[in-house]
Order: C-alpha cells, then sequence, then structure tokens
DNA sequence: CTGTTAGCGCGTTCAC
DNA sequence: GTGAACGCGCTAACAG
C-alpha cells in the first residue's frame, strides 16, 4: 500500500524538494542506481543512465549535497582561511583558488581569522564541521591543536604564502625572508646606505616581520647600518605610506631609500611624494613588494618584488584536487619564488 | 586511558570523530539532552547542563553541521554570489558580509558567475543543495528560474548592489541611472561640454550600462551633445584607463571631460596623465565610482560618487539575520544613496 | 551491472 | 524536564 508513503512524506514540513528516490521512481530503478548513474556513470548501462537522465530533466532534480555529505563524509566544500580580506594581497590568491575549485564542481566557504591564531583554531573546528573534502588555510605557523587536527583528518590540506619543511600536509608559497633580503640587496646595489623599513601590522602579521628579518639580515652581511624600522600597528594601506613618508622626511639623519612591507603601503608612499613634490628615487628610493597592478601605473614605477599570487592560488587548488582525485602530487612542497620588477623608483 | 572506547563503529571508517552521542554517554544522559543543552539552553535543567557542557570540554566535542542541517534544515551556511572576484568594488561588499556573518555564526559560501546569468542560475541549484540558511546575490536581474526557486524556497533572500521595487524578497543597493545620472549633472554644472562616458564591460555589467543611460538622460536633458561612449570590452582594470585616456586625446573633436563606469579606470585614467604630463582637469576633466580608498591619494584627487559599499554589506547581512532570527525587517528594501566627493579632477 | 540493507549524526515528533 | 523512536537524503557495503 501506499498509504506509508503518503505519511513519510510529510513528516518534517516536506519542502516539495524533489529528492533521489522521486528520479528513481520516475526512472523505474531503485535510488543507488539513480546515485551511480549521477556519480559514477561507468558503472551503469547505457539505458539505465539515459532514463536517470531524462528522468533527472523532467523533473528538476538538483542533489543535496548536504545528505550526501552525511552519508559519504565530504560534502565537496573547501574553507580557504585567511587572515583578511582588506588585504588585496590575499584577494587573487582568493579569486584563483575559487575559479579552479568551482571548475572542478567544488565550493569555497571563506574565513577570516583576523590575523589572530586562536581565531583560527576555533574557525578549522567549526568548518571542520562541515565535513569538507579538504582546507586551504593561511601560513605555517598554527596552534598545536590545528596542526594535530587536520594531520589526524586524513583529507587534503593546503597551507598558502608561505613556504616551509614541514608543512601540516601540502604547501605553496614563498620565502618571506628570502623576500625580505633581496630587496634590501637590491637596494644597497643600488648605492643606498641609510635605508628604514617600513612594517605594517609586524605584530600580527609574522610574515611581514619576516620580511623585516630578511632585510637586516642583508643589511648585516653588507655591514650597512640599520636606517630604522618604523612600525604601524594596523593594517597595510595607502594612508599608513602616506604617514609614513611624512615620518621618514622628519628623521634625521635622514634615510635615502624606504623599504616598504607591502606595495599598498609602498605605494601610498609614491603617491604622497607625487603629491609632495618630493622626487623619487632621487631625494628617497621606494621598494615594495608583491607586484600589485597598480604598482606599475605610478609614475616612477615602483620596484617591487613580484609574488605570482595568481599562480600561488591555482596551484593550491589543483594540489587539493589531484589528491582529491586520488592521486599523489609530485612536489607536495612548493615555493614559487619571485622576481624583482625594477621600476624608477630605486 | 579513556581514548580507546571512540572504536564501536566500523561500518563506515569511523574516522574518529566525537559525536553528540558520546557526549551523552560521557554526561550519562540521553543524546538528545545535549543537543537541547547546546541549543536550547533553558529547557533543560542546570545541572545537567553543566554536566553536558563538561563532556563537551572533555571530549572536545566540535557539531556536525552537515548532520544537523540535514535533519534540520538549515546549515548556518550563507552563500554569497557575485560576478567576480577581480573587481575590487565587490570586495569590500564581502568582507563586510563575511564579517557580520561570522560574528553570527554563520559562514560565507563565495561563488561568482562570471557575469553570466545561466551560470548564476546553475549556481542557485547548486548552493541551494547545500540547505544554507539565507542567499545573498548581486543585481536585480536574473533567470526566471532563479527567481522562482527562490521565491518558493521560503528562506531569506537579499539582493545587492542594486535597489529596484519587486526583489526577490529583501533588497538593499544603489541606483544605477541616478550614479550615472548625478554624474554627468556635476560634470555639466562645472561647465564641461563635450562629455565622454568610458565604459567596461557594459554588455556583461548591466549596472555599469544603467550608469551609462543616467549619463546620456542627463546630456539629453541639459540638452547637451553626447561626447562619445568608448566601449572596452573587458573587466574594469588601471589598464582600461590608459588606453581610454589614450582613445580620448585622440578624438577629434575632443572631449573635455570623460566620466567612467568606475573608479578603477577612472584611476587609469589619472595615473596615466600624471605620468604624460596631460593636466586634469584643465585639458580633460575625470569623474568616476564607488568611492574605492586609492582615489582620494591621487593627484589630483578623483572626483567620485562614493558608495557605501561596507555599509551595504553590513546591512545585507543585517536583513537576513534578523529574519533568521524570526523578526520581521523594517524596510527590506534600502536604498544606500550616494555621495559626490568632489575632488580636483573636475 | 543492479538491488537490498543499514546507517552517516542530528533534531523533530510525541510520549513519559 | 527528559527520553524513544523515527527519518532528513544519500551512499558504502555487500549481495545476486
Amino acid at each position: 500500500m501506499d498509504s506509508q508513503e503518503i505519511r513519510s512524506r510529510k513528516r518534517h514540513r516536506g519542502k516539495g524538494r524533489v529528492t533521489l528516490a522521486d528520479v528513481a521512481r520516475q526512472a523505474g530503478v531503485a535510488p543507488i542506481t539513480v546515485s551511480r548513474a549521477l556519480n559514477t556513470p561507468g558503472r551503469v548501462s547505457a539505458e539505465v543512465k539515459e532514463r536517470v537522465d531524462a528522468a533527472v530533466e523532467a523533473l528538476g532534480y538538483v542533489p543535496n549535497l548536504i545528505a550526501g555529505g552525511l552519508a559519504a563524509a565530504g560534502t565537496r566544500v573547501i574553507p580557504v582561511i585567511v587572515p583578511s580580506l582588506a588585504i588585496l594581497t590575499f584577494i587573487e590568491v582568493i579569486d584563483a583558488i575559487q575559479k579552479r575549485l568551482e571548475a572542478a564542481g567544488y565550493q569555497m566557504l571563506l574565513a577570516t581569522t583576523d590575523w589572530d591564531l586562536d581565531r583560527e583554531a576555533s574557525l578549522v573546528d567549526t568548518v571542520l564541521g562541515y565535513s569538507p573534502s579538504g582546507v586551504i588555510l593561511t601560513g605555517l605557523r598554527h596552534r598545536p591543536r590545528v596542526i594535530s587536527r587536520l594531520r589526524d583528518w586524513g583529507r587534503p590540506v593546503v597551507e598558502i604564502m608561505e613556504v616551509g619543511d614541514d608543512p601540516i600536509d601540502m604547501n605553496v608559497g614563498v620565502d618571506g625572508v628570502a623576500l625580505g633580503h633581496a630587496m634590501a640587496s637590491h637596494l644597497l646595489e643600488q648605492g643606498y646606505r641609510r635605508i628604514a623599513f617600513v612594517g605594517s601590522h609586524l605584530g600580527h602579521d609574522y610574515r611581514a616581520a619576516q620580511r623585516l628579518e630578511g632585510h637586516q639580515r642583508a643589511l648585516e652581511e653588507a655591514g650597512a647600518a640599520c636606517g630604522g624600522v618604523l612600525e604601524y600597528h594596523e593594517p597595510a594601506s595607502y594612508e599608513v605610506g602616506v604617514r609614513a613618508l611624512e615620518d621618514v622626511m622628519a628623521m634625521t639623519p635622514r634615510p635615502d631609500a624606504i623599504h616598504c612591507s607591502n606595495d599598498i603601503v609602498a605605494s601610498g608612499v609614491l603617491l604622497a611624494a607625487s603629491r609632495q613634490g618630493i622626487r623619487i628615487p632621487e631625494e628617497l628610493a621606494v621598494g615594495g613588494y608583491l607586484g600589485l597592478p597598480l604598482a606599475e601605473h605610478l609614475t616612477p614605477k615602483l620596484t617591487t618584488l613580484a609574488v605570482a599570487r595568481s599562480e600561488m592560488g591555482t596551484q593550491a587548488a589543483e594540489l587539493l584536487l589531484e589528491r582529491l582525485s586520488g592521486k599523489t602530487p609530485e612536489r607536495p612542497i612548493r615555493d614559487l619564488g619571485f622576481t624583482l620588477v625594477k621600476g624608477g623608483s630605486t
């Protein structure tokens, strides 16, 4: 009898959504066969596949990924955890990740830590509650709990932005100390002697602090005096650059170059200098990082260390997808390096 | 000591995750009681609540939101669907949405349509498969299927960026035609007579096309001749601005002002002009939209129509959250308006 | 290649 | 205030 069926439908407010069982009924097969026709088409006969496809079309069936996730554990969701969205740096990476994942039928769940590792830890707990297929997170420094949980978890994890020997699982990024060292060396080679470092949010953004470390190491190696470190306790912005220029011009002796912790700050310096008629690089040289699109439109062009951010995102997504498809990616730890883009600002 | 107990399930590989049942056992109550202690603490005795909390703490229990979602329908996920992440415009809005949602314990699922309404439609299908608690999407134009599905769906939906009379559910944005009209009027008031419109991606970005419509309407009303429309079939970028300046300077008769479809393009124009020594606004006036942070750091400052993008994101999230908490928000359709920020560029 | 059976972890009945 | 069933929609395991 079908009185039972009718009853079981309206138990929870039915929402009227078409389910896999409806499709099965329409196609005259068992639910599991529909599932297979949809997920592993190779395992059903062509004829059944066709009937199922027709039924799906006719009923407008859309899979309930939540149910699938519960049953199979794995929801085709990839949480991406970054410090902030207000920083241009992360946007291109995220954009690339998202494009690649979406093309493969995965959805990106975006969460931000606001540079707080404790928040990161609790976010990791939360997102694991979604039975995601994998996780992408920023940097290599995390609370021990995060590391052990993700290690035990058994699904792919990619750490981005920074590289190191011992990631949780896989890793794509650049060496922050090397970045700082390279820019300082460049400035020294160009003959600048009093090089100030302008840092933003160094206490929170430890990757910016790594660049400072590289900077100082390069100065020491060259036997150069430290031109000073200006630290601003807020996220990078053009405004920070504006203030930094002001502060640097007021220093005695005055630095002849400034090494900015990123392109946004460096751009702020350049824009302010142009407004104030300070000649770059004669009076002051300026170097930045990351190769933001803006850098090459400034006058003079900003000398910067370009990092392939889109590439980083794409590769992170691809490492993840490869693992999800059962393969073992080669080179699961990837240092993407950087390129010095010499502009007129140094 | 107590850790090996978890092995009891063998059917599906247990993954060792702590479940509500584990907590119940530890606390000596039924699973449902744990559920209540966690979700509706008012309905259990203080003593039980305490025991449950202790057990949760001891076992490190993290709720499986997927299971909760299946049972109750509603996963505390809010999909946010935007055209692209490569456009700064959307970033601040998304950032604000994300912050507000995360603070309320919801996660943002980010998806991009690449300006394609068919893609949007299929994305909506997909994300509804996650049993989300609500949906935020961009603009008011959608495929009929999207509109009917979301209308029937019965959960909160907010459309952002654009405003109109008849949203699917709730709506926060600005009037695109009014924006275009206001900037053109401003330029006319300043005495400019040959005003060119520079558009980017107009075929895809119909909201930019609305600004053009407002522009043309203003010119007509003033009886001014059309200074031409330059259209670039690619997303907005500084580069588009650079090319636009070139193209405008080659026009005869030459426009005395350009009205850019957004600040990124306008900034590109200003930066290129500064490089080439073209005097702004004497030789050419430039106006843009949105009030990007960069606008006020340029020389001269860019005249722009500032739109409160963060505010838009926050309000969208808040409308959603209000409805999720059972209230009926007042003013579910909100026009946020805009402000003319007069810079030196006009 | 297809069907049967038995849950995934939780919240909603409706009893007590 | 608390508990026992039951099912949300789907898929892994094993048949046949």
